[in-house]
DNA sequence: CTTGAAATTGATAACCCGTCTCAAAAAGAA
DNA sequence: TTCTTTTTGAGACGGGTTATCAATTTCAAG
């Protein structure tokens, strides 16, 4: 069934150290997180309802706070609800924003990317992932 | 009493072009504001409790809002709450965010400065303001 | 294969932040 | 001042998330 042996993995080892256990439902729900970028609990428990009409909203919320704490998912607060992004899928695109017209360029900066992993851990954190936009003016609206 | 001379102008042009009215409370708010490099509604709802007792939250809400439309401010959303940050403090910082317990470390690199402006000019940027959020585990979520 | 302690689940109540409602008050142009 | 329009304040409301708790499941030990 499960292609997603690592995570998988991932998790039982996470569960191991916290004495927690392995259920059909966390095996359930890790499999339909992974097959995703990113996605919300509302969502989640759509799209698993045909195949568990009895999985609860709470376990949903429970096990995506679960995979945030075990490294699998990064929760980011968009406005009212809350994207559980899968952190295998990682694509690191930075914004630069044009406050006047709307305009987005994408760009990459290797440096940048290191400067953050240095500060990371000069604080004690592991980076998942990140979010760095600029906002500003480009060049046609600065006039 | 104002020393925010130029805020308090764009303030009052973006009303001028909405017709919408210079109030007692905007005022009130706006300078309690510019004086916090960020704050909450809940937070300034206290702070101006002791101003003016009948000030309702509401208003703080709507006049943090407006802000953000005026190009003052930016709301940003942490966890359950919503922080308002002022855009003219230039010792704007950057946060660590820990995606297992939702912690929050702010941190401010000059040479992450630099590099956005350099993307920045590189791309005809001007830049305003920016965002970067590095999302991981801290130590104690890691083990 | 039991047994039993400990963790998990599901249903829903509770919670919290932020927005909406609406009558009363204030702003501001005439 | 007068009159229209906007804003305010108080509380009700709403959506997303968490807490509660009895029933169920896991899993290690026997």
């Amino acid at each position: 069934m499960s292609k997603h042996v690592k995570e998988m993995g991932v998790l039982k080892d996470h569960l191991g150290k916290h004495q927690l256990k392995f259920t059909r439902q966390r095996e359930l729900i890790l499999d339909a997180f992974l097959k995703q970028e990113h996605i919300t609990a509302e969502e989640m428990y759509h799209q698993l309802a045909r195949k568990d009409p009895h999985l609860g909203l709470a376990t949903i919320y429970r096990t995506l706070n679960l995979f945030c704490e075990a490294g699998l998912a990064q929760a980011r607060h968009f406005g009212t609800q809350t994207q559980y992004d899968n952190i295998s899928h990682k694509g690191h695109h930075d914004h630069l924003i044009c406050t006047g017209c709307g305009k987005i360029v994408e760009f990459e900066n290797c440096d940048i990317e290191r400067l953050q992993e240095e500060v990371a851990t000069r604080n004690g954190f592991t980076i998942q992932t990140h979010r760095l936009e600029l906002y500003g003016l480009c060049s046609r609206c600065r006039h």
